[in-house]
Order: C-alpha cells, then structure tokens, then sequence
DNA sequence: CAGTGGTCTAGACCACTAT
DNA sequence: TAGTGGTCTAGACCACTGG
C-alpha cells in the first residue's frame, strides 16, 4: 500500500470513527506531517485523493474540512460499478438470466472495439437490493481478456474476479444515461409495468492500458433509483 | 494563470487542434518538461489534472494517452452547472418564469443552512436547447451571499454573474438523481404529457469555503435528457 | 533491460483567511 | 500580520511495460 493511500484511509477511518459532520476542521498540514511522518507533497497528495472522494474540502489560508452529505441510501453514480464496496452496506444480489459466448452485433463491437467474428461473454442479471429488483442488466466482455465465466462467477460480483482472479487492473469508464420507458421485457423482470419511467444506462469499462473490456446496458428500477453525484469545481 | 494549469491547457488544445483520437500516444514526460519548462512534478499535476477531466490517461511503464469518447450530444453530468463552458457548444437559452425575494421553507433552509427568517432569491427557469425545452429549474439562492439578482442576471448564466460580478469562487456541489412522472405543470412547461418519465435532480452548491449559497431542483426533459459521466477508478 | 510513469522528500516561496 | 494551504523545484528511487 502506497504511503498516501495509506494516509488517506487513515484519515478517513478517523473522520468515521469520531463521527465528524460537515464542516468539522481536521488538524492543520504541520501536524499531519508530524503525525503521518511524510512530507508535504504526500499528505497533500493525501487530502487531494480524499478531496476527489468528497470526503474533505481544503480552504487555503484556513484549514482543512470534513465534506458529509446529510441523505441516506443514494447510489454514487461515479463508483456504482466495481469502483467501490459502498454495495456491501446495500446488500446487494443477483439472479442470473443468462450466460453465454457469442458474437457480438455491429454495435457491441463498435463499443468494445472488436471484429464481427470475434467472441463476448454474454450475461444477463437482475440485481437487487434488500430484496427489490434494482435493475436489469445486459453485459457483454471481450473473451480476449475475460477468459473464462461460469454461473458461480457471475452470481458475484464480477469485477472482483475481473480484478483478483485474472489480475487486470480496471481503470476507467464512460457512461451515457438516458431516460425513458420500460418496454414489456423489462416491466416483467423488474416487476414494474409496461410504460413505467426508467434510467437507461450504457457504461463502457476500460483497462487501465485503454483497452474496454465489457460494454454494459442497465435498466433501473425507477423506484429504486437514487443515486448521488459529488462534484468538484477545481477543473474550472 | 498557473503554471500547471497553463500547461493543462496548452495539452488540451494540442489535442483540439491535432484531432487526437481515443489511444494516440502524447510525448513522453522528459519532452513535455522541457518544452514546457517546468519540473517532473508540474507537469505532472498538469496531467493529473487533465486525467480527471478525462482528456487523457496514463500508464505507467508506457506512455501518456489521449482518451476520447465517440458519441455526440451529450450533457457532462459533472460539469453541468456553471462548472464548464460547454454549454456554449450547445446554444442555452432561459425564459425566467419568476423572480422574487422569499423566505424559506423547511426544506429550502435545511438544504442551505440558513434559518427560516432569512431570505432567498427565488428564481424559475425553463431553459432551452437548440429552442427546445430542455429543463425547469427552481433555485433558491441565499440572499446574504447572492446579495443582488435581476432579470437580466437570470436570463444570463447566474454562475458566470456570481464568479465574475460578486467574486464568489465556487467549490463543489452534492447532486441527488431520482427518475419519476412528470405532474400536470411540469409537463406543461416541457411541452410534454403529464405522466412522461423524468430525470428529477436536486443540488447543492457549496462555496469553496463550504457554504452553501444555492439550492435547485431541476426537471429534465426525458426527451432531451442524455448524459454523460467519466469515471476513474484511482480512489478504489 | 531500457524506457517510462509514479512516489516521496526537503525546502523555497506564494496567496489567501482571519484577526 | 500570523497562520495556513498551494505551487514549484531538483533529485533520488521505485514499479511497471514491452520488446
């Protein structure tokens, strides 16, 4: 683990620990240099890292400051997907529909950037949460790099695998959202009926290298659908 | 300027002007510090910088990469809200529904910290894209921070008006998603029947000091309604 | 193993906030 | 004007990628 990462999640399990709100002021960079034993470019680099989480906001010239939002039981839109184990709070489960090699259509393979005749790993789930359905899911991973599936697999956490069992390192996604209405298919498996409001999103997953790897579509539960934004005003 | 900043930019429109695509390879860092005169760490910063806007991505061993995404049209969810100039790009217009002095409900006062004899700048929006409505907006400013508005500010961007007029800086915001039905006046607003899906959001903006200054409650057109999120998985 | 990006340090100096 | 965070540098050393 990395000095500042470490310093990171310490200072973090500290702001948990001591239940700190909004607003509450941390020590000052001097005494984390102190504390941590590290210089000022790596606390800094520390507070950046818990900065981009939201998790604290640095006023020059007055101190540094715990960031909380007050709302309980959003979904964070920028790490819902194998970023984070927030998932773990949410008790979250999947039911498999499906699983399959295949070749990918015309549009699955413009998105991950693949020939015709190439081979994708095909899942379908429907996941839920405390027990509700949450959203349906169609995913599609380019079998060059996710080598291997099964129902056991799949009925986890996916990314997990992806990470620990074939040692890739994810690195980024680009999601498209869209809103819309549930056609018969999706009412049925969500439990909703047809024409009912929905959030439509299509996520492309990159390696850290730049190579996508699963081409996403999810249907949610319009219901169930809250989810949390954290915005930072620091790139203009 | 700064000098990571500049740098920043100068890569940006390198990559503008040569119409980089999604993987072309940048100069390696030695190159880039000295033509930009500036240490590792700078330039550094500088990339870092532009990976969280998702200009780029670095790999390490390799090389510094472009990172692009194919679609067109779409709203960065990140960057929505006087955060960036893209609106530009896609010709905004605004019809102030209202305008007006009020005092807070309990909502509107919890959400900005205030108590419920202050007042607030109550402003109604329908914004326009391309002419078509895109939005209803109702925002509540805190009056003892956003001490003057008028029409003229309104029908304008209020965010350029508070950077630029009252030398506020901006910080961060918290946005919460719901997806649902529209009611009889925000349909008739849109244009759309009542009943049609919707993209609800709700956000607080926060000065760079942790105040917050505004609340807004927007109503997306679903028809309008496509959005765009980079993600980045370096905070886990 | 050569090339390339990432981490970390120590210290100088700058810019903003609060009093 | 004292306190505090932000920028920038030069350089040592580490870790990963790819031929």
């Amino acid at each position: 683990m990395l000095k500042y990462q470490q310093i990171a999640n310490e200072i973090e399990k500290y702001i948990e620990d001591h239940a700190l709100q909004q607003g509450d002021k941390l020590p000052v960079l001097e005494t984390l240099m102190a504390q941590f034993e590290a210089s000022k470019s790596t606390v800094t680099k520390s507070l950046d890292l818990l900065e981009k989480k939201g998790v604290v906001f640095q006023v020059r010239g007055s101190g540094i400051f715990v960031r909380r939002h007050k709302r309980k039981g959003y979904i964070s839109l920028l790490s819902n997907q194998g970023f984070k184990k927030d998932l773990e709070d949410f008790n979250l489960t999947s039911e498999v529909i499906e699983l399959e090699v295949r070749k990918p259509t015309k549009e699955v393979a413009r998105n991950l950037n693949i020939e015709l005749d190439d081979d994708v790993y095909y899942v379908k789930r429907v996941r839920y949460i405390h027990g509700q359905a949450l959203c349906l899911e169609e995913s599609f991973y380019n079998k060059s790099i996710v080598t291997y599936l099964n129902n056991e697999i799949v009925s986890e956490s996916i990314f997990n695998y992806i990470r620990e069992g074939l040692g890739l390192k994810i690195g980024f996604s680009d999601s498209y959202l869209h809103v819309g209405m549930l056609d018969e298919e999706e009412a049925k498996y969500l439990g909703l009926k047809k024409g009912s409001p929905k959030l439509y999103v299509e996520t492309i997953f990159h390696l850290t290298n730049g190579q996508p790897f699963d081409f996403s579509k999810i249907t949610y539960n319009y219901e169930q659908s809250q989810f949390f934004i954290q915005a930072n005003s620091h790139f203009l």
